[in-house]
DNA sequence: TGTACATCAGTGAACGCGCGTTCACTGATGTAC
DNA sequence: TGTACATCAGTGAACGCGCGTTCACTGATGTAC
């Protein structure tokens, strides 16, 4: 069977996921400017009228690049913050997961980030991303000492924890984009290094402390 | 004079700023995606080869609207900051007026941290930036009453401040950036404005703490 | 087990579109003398 | 003050390009009986 698979030369079998893969590696090859259907159906050596198929279109098949990238950050930051030493090291494991991701795949990021460019009403990438933000929330909690969630639904309150996440996510978010986009070119490599460290410090400090209302 | 030039149809008298002008209308109606040479040049009045004359390409008049967007930005936060009531307030003031900015002009607070779309060896997008950084740098310099700078240049050690300038602009960009990008929105907006108030509070005593090594 | 038929998934040619760029040109301006 | 001439700034037609989309098609698969 898979014999016959491979002799199909005509029916691709998962041209789905191999034209997602086509369209990272063209983002990493060409950046967004060379990111077109034709060029990701040249990739995946598949005609160019073949991606209609699996994509109503462009827009579609974007959002479907974005969201795997959300699983894909998603993933490295709960390895990252596996391996930290203590809780506050999550903090910078969180931060240097975050950057990772960014620095390794600075198109996905800047698509995942480009609210203009995607189909809002995707569910696929509406849930990507709010596994995302649960693995982020869950690191504010556990500085906190309180119950972790495992998904976001209407019964939780933010109120409580939406500061703390509010300084934590737009830190760890703010740094990464501005390093991405090289507005901290300034500051030489120890510079940046010693801005994640020290931050995640104090940060993580900050939100052990008592939370004042 | 002003008669014979209001007459004279043929040259233009300042196309380059009225080119300027027609991008920003242009990415305000149109967005990134309707941001031409072309179309500038539509808007101008003015025929599409005519652009030619005053940039070299594409990328040298994104690099120009960019510029004028970090100027628009500092004004911005020098007008907002200067309204500010106390120091603490200067912090939540800063916030507000980056994040004014954002929803004001969307499409050039992408434009401006896009790297990947600029020149980056032009020199007047250079300046622009570094006096935005310079007014940000200062509200933090004010946080822990220390002389403020007035340009950025390579006798200023950050190494004292830089950890703070992490906390204060990754911070605020961060938060910027996420709420253009439609990421808070499980986020009421009384939540996300709670989130602007407290966390500035909370980064402004941090920073007007003593600063460990 | 075989056959007919509907459906699915991909092909490849053709379409119109707007883009950036080039080019010869021309009208306006500035300068030398 | 006038004239000749170089330069500047804009015109408009033409170019080739790659794009997304459409279309009639065809090969492969799945299903009913």
């Amino acid at each position: 069977m898979s014999e016959k698979r491979k002799d199909n030369r005509y029916h691709h079998g998962d041209l789905r996921a191999a034209l997602l893969a086509a369209g990272d590696a063209v983002l990493a090859a060409e950046g967004f400017r060379g990111f077109t259907l034709r060029a990701c159906a040249r990739h995946a050596g598949v005609s160019h009228a073949a991606p209609k198929h699996h994509f109503e279109d462009a827009t579609g098949f974007l959002t479907a690049i974005a969201a795997g990238g959300f699983d894909r950050l998603t993933a490295r930051l709960q390895i990252t913050i596996g391996q930290a030493a203590d809780l506050p090291g999550e903090f910078e494991a969180t931060s240097r997961a975050y950057l990772g991701f960014a620095e390794d795949y600075p198109e996905h990021f800047r698509i995942m980030f480009r609210s203009d460019l995607l189909n809002p009403d995707d569910e696929s990438l509406r849930l990507a991303a709010s596994r995302t933000f649960v693995v982020l929330t869950n690191v504010i909690l556990r500085q906190r000492g309180e119950a972790e969630i495992t998904e976001l639904d209407n019964t939780l309150q933010f109120a409580g924890v939406i500061k703390d996440i509010g300084i934590g996510w737009c830190h760890i978010h703010g740094l990464a984009h501005l390093v991405l986009e090289q507005q901290l070119a300034m500051f030489s490599e120890e510079e940046r290094d010693a801005l994640i460290v020290s931050a995640a410090e104090r940060l993580s400090g900050l939100l052990q402390a008592r939370n004042d209302s």
